[in-house]
DNA sequence: CGACATGTTGAACCTCATCAACCGACGTGG
DNA sequence: CCACGTCGGTTGATGAGGTTCAACATGTCG
């Protein structure tokens, strides 16, 4: 984004800390902001009517949270962890972006990278075994802990380990298994070496490669 | 869509006929056009490295083909019925939307949509049992056909009935099942009366409501 | 310390995958 | 014309992968 782009958002932002497990978006009520991640995971999630419940996508900094044409939003988001927010009033954001193609642009290519995400996630969730999930979800993880800059969350980081930002029942909801069916598979990959728990939720990788096969992909391949 | 749009997109259109099974775009070489789908219906497809395939997507008409802003395509776009589609070359679409920031904000909905759709399959991937699987891509199709007018293929229509425009081989794809599952289950809600097979490719349904309840959905909800 | 949340491990059960046989429709070629 | 292979679909028997239920461990906070 240029200057006048940043100006222009910052004109209208407000930031905001939330804690861990609090709701930031309701399936129920119409969504009244837009959002920008600045720290931390968010969960969105959808519901069965008998309480099932699916993590459909998950946001890290910077990613956006929300909808940019105020239909209503079809699904909780939530804190997975501690997270920082910089929010936009629904109307003024769209005005800005209406008055802003390259802006609308940039949201447009976001979407898109969602929506590859999104059917990546169903090859996952349709057709890779248990440990195939856990694996991928922890490739995941470490690809982004890695590469993208430090964790920011003083765990970590100089040893290249790097802390988990869901919960064992959170991964459960995202690879669609049971909480059992991810503590027992992460067991077997550290048993196998793939990789080291410093604790529940800080972990290393000594081969990415290794785990990718795991994961059930060619090396260098997707996400 | 406007006059002027739909003169500036018929301009540089060509159509074309598909064969049900024939490839349209492969994820090995970077997609040169961009298409509309005037009929039939269009698999998305995801593949594993050893050959595991999950249908991401389906597409029928009026639907978009192709990426807009040409990076490379992640999937197989395949042809699961007979298609008739409409061709743009890739540079010359992409000129015209972003010449056009109407077209590009209708381009930007559709793939909203589209995501949507996608995490709603998330969650009866990752949560769903067999029966509600099933049910819900029965259900799907039973509300596209019947509602969206006709169905162009000659068959059903009339009294109520439709055509299934997947094999079950295609629709243990889409559902992250084996073919065995899938004609099991459609035996069961059979027998149970929620729905009526004329033959193994067409299809009524007495009671939507019913068939929505095996779905695993409330009465009115979700699609 | 006790209460509660998070995580691990074990045993039994069940859903769905696997393997296999079979059916009907269709097209081809002897 | 009918044998033959193929393709899409159904049905059955068996077994494995994951769920379920339950107990226990660990860590944190009052």
């Amino acid at each position: 984004m240029n200057e006048d782009q940043i100006q222009a958002l910052n004109s209208i932002a407000r930031t905001r800390l939330i804690e861990a497990g609090q709701v930031i978006m309701s399936d129920q009520e119409p969504a009244t902001f837009f959002a920008n991640i600045i720290s931390g995971t968010v969960k969105l999630i959808k519901n069965t009517p008998d309480g099932r419940q699916q993590i459909v996508g998950l946001l890290f900094a910077p990613d956006f949270l929300g909808r940019a044409f105020s239909r209503n939003n079809p699904y909780f988001a939530e804190a997975a962890t501690d997270v920082e927010i910089c929010m936009f009033p629904n109307a003024a954001f769209e005005r800005l972006v209406e008055s802003n193609p390259d802006l609308q642009h940039r949201l447009f290519e976001r979407t898109l990278d969602e929506l590859d995400a999104a059917r990546d996630w169903m090859l996952l969730l349709g057709r890779k075994t248990a440990e195939e999930k856990v694996a991928s979800f922890l490739l995941l993880i470490a690809r982004r802990q890695l590469l993208s800059g430090c964790t920011h969350d003083g765990l970590g980081q100089a040893d290249g380990s790097f802390a988990l930002p869901l919960t064992r029942a959170d991964m459960a909801d995202y690879l669609g298994l049971t909480i059992e069916t991810v503590s027992r598979q992460i067991t077997r990959l550290k048993l196998s070496g793939i990789v080291a728990m410093n604790s529940n939720r800080v972990m290393a990788v000594p081969d990415m490669a290794r785990l990718a096969a795991a994961a059930g992909q060619t090396a260098a391949a997707q996400g």
